[in-house]
DNA sequence: TATGCCATAAAAAACGTTTTTATTAAATTT
DNA sequence: AAATTTAATAAAAACGTTTTTTATGGCATA
């Protein structure tokens, strides 16, 4: 609608304030002393032209972006779904939240978890600076990825565990401390025959934090630690009702099951109303992640606050592109929440 | 660890290939003849050095960014929800898929529906030439941002309906038709009372084509439009439990209701467990939107295929960022599909 | 033998900023 | 009163590309 369709530049301002280009610059970003009575003219001018800088030349001289990439796996996959419901939604909108309140723009890039099939595009995204830094998200065993960015002294912060703790940054809740905490809880209530879920391969850290705090809270009273009460889940529903399956078939089965996901609890679940296993009765159970899931199905379970973890990890990359001086590797841990459902029981079956 | 941390640039690599810049530029993107052995040295030594452009500077020239933007509702918001269930993923997938295919970059950023909050940062995206285009969606009446953005030629595509329909790209389904066809499929089903469920106030498109649709699918039968067998809903479940209250308290209440989303579908439901009304003995239901809450209640619904709106309207938006000649406004319709479950009954109560 | 053409490549201009350096006049210090 | 600092501004350099223009030989044509 205006006379031509080509943007205003600062020139356009310089020009039509009667000053230079530099001072035009200085004026607007404040970055040096400028009369005032220069300063309105310019204002005046910036203003009535709606001028905006162009990002592609300011990024090309200050070498920012404002842009910062979440990877993760794909929104709709199992690591993000349980019943049709998507937690993505969750982490999103911590990150959003403060990365929006810092000026920096969101991008976003997924990977078929495990697969590292989109990993390179995501080194391309880093090598062509078209980004500030990133968020990952990659709850494989795989940091070669992570390896090589950091190694590029790119700014990253990992959203979870990763074999590369306290040589990157990170945030994640604390895994071990939960399974140990979990299984404690079920010492407490007299539970001696208990059997562990993990939600996946132990190759994945998380999975082997997890099996350590369970296997350390029984050893530290003094129970033994027997190979069949532990089960190797995956992401999905029916490795619960799976594990359920195998340590009921044993000959000593075990009284409490501290489930790796709250899907698997609900794995478990389905396993004892088909097979007549009453859930606290027979078997209690405790779960890690407090999905509304857990909510549904009343299953005691310890709160994982993607939100939290979301909004503190753009925080900490907000830092680390901020801060002059590089001050390590840091790793924040988001306090974690035991929520009392009915699937713990408060007596075990003796 | 190599010798330097500045990055690469097409200087070095002219240097070290003993020609000028503009002939590494010509080699490296295949815009000019190249002999052949300039060129083999050439990307020797890109190779070599792990040459990758700089996307600030090229894009200072080529004025492009390779970014996208998506503009929506908050992730988790009523509108993407129900029942703690978000179809924001299926979006996501969509857009992802084609976007990453053609190598474009997408930037997310989202809104407070309706209060049009964070507009003016979608506008300072544009104005500063952060992004190539723009996927809008703001299922709300307000199109003054789309306006804006169009007055100064940007890309945009609509997802969803729009008042500016004809001016400016979109892609959705046909409300209307749907909305025409769920009450036709109704009076073949022999009813003659039926009712309507608003999913929003009529200020908004897709509520005012719904409304439209199953008025004229009525006066085609020559059935009388009651005022009183139209409910104003909205996005949430509760907005039809509220409906079915109101239509069983007429003196002649509707024998079929067309709900004007899946949630609304539920609430229907509730209140007829609730209060003894047997769905489809009593009322027959039929929805929009086919969500997983469909296929778990079993509600007759139309499909609203999220995930083939998002990705023919990323290919839209890629045509008009590669297309030189503008060729008026697209409006894509993605087909819907009727699936029949349980609450259509296959008889009308008389 | 000049003339034009072709293939290749170099040189230069442009993109729109920020940042560094230079200039000028006024104010302050010595 | 001369020297120095300070405030305000202008000029120029730099950022790293792409694109346009110019140059250079060789070769065919007139």
């Amino acid at each position: 609608m205006n006379k031509s369709d080509r943007s205003v530049t600062i020139k356009d301002i310089a020009r039509e304030a009667g000053v230079s280009i530099s001072t035009v610059s200085f004026a607007f970003n404040g970055t040096a002393p400028v009369a005032q009575e220069t300063k309105d003219r310019i204002f005046e001018v910036i203003k009535r032209l709606n001028y905006q800088p162009n990002s592609a030349a300011r990024g090309l001289v200050t070498r920012k972006t404002n842009n910062i990439c979440l990877f993760t796996p794909h929104p709709a996959s199992d690591f993000f779904s349980f019943g049709g419901n998507s937690v993505f939604s969750h982490l999103l909108q911590g990150i959003g939240e403060v990365l929006d309140q810092k000026d920096y723009n969101l991008l976003i890039s997924w990977d078929n978890i495990g697969h590292k099939a989109k990993t390179p595009k995501l080194i391309k995204l880093m090598r062509e600076r078209a980004m500030d830094g990133v968020l990952i998200c990659l709850p494989n065993q795989d940091s070669s990825v992570i390896e090589e960015l950091s190694e590029h002294h790119f700014p990253v912060v990992i959203i979870g565990s990763n074999g590369l703790k306290n040589q990157v940054n990170s945030v994640d809740v604390d895994n071990y401390d939960i399974a140990f905490r979990n299984a404690q809880h079920m010492l407490q209530l007299g539970h001696t025959r208990i059997a562990f879920i993990s939600p996946g391969p132990l190759e994945f850290l998380v999975c082997e934090d997890r099996l350590e705090g369970y296997r350390d809270a029984l050893e530290e009273a003094g129970i033994r630690f027997r190979e069949e009460y532990v089960f190797i889940g995956d992401e999905k529903e029916r490795s619960g009702y799976n594990a359920a399956a195998a340590f009921m078939a044993l000959k000593e089965p075990p009284t409490a099951i501290v489930s790796g996901r709250d899907v698997q609890g609900v794995g478990v679940i389905e396993y004892g109303r088909e097979h007549g296993v009453s859930i606290p009765g027979d078997v209690a159970l405790i779960s890690f992640e407090n999905s509304e899931l857990a909510e549904k199905y009343g299953i005691t379970s310890v709160t994982t606050d993607l939100y939290e973890i979301g909004k503190e990890g753009a925080k900490l990359l907000h830092k680390l592109l901020t801060r002059k001086k590089d001050r390590g590797a840091q790793n924040i841990v988001i306090p974690s929440e035991l929520i009392i459902r009915a699937s713990c029981g408060t007596k075990p079956t003796t």
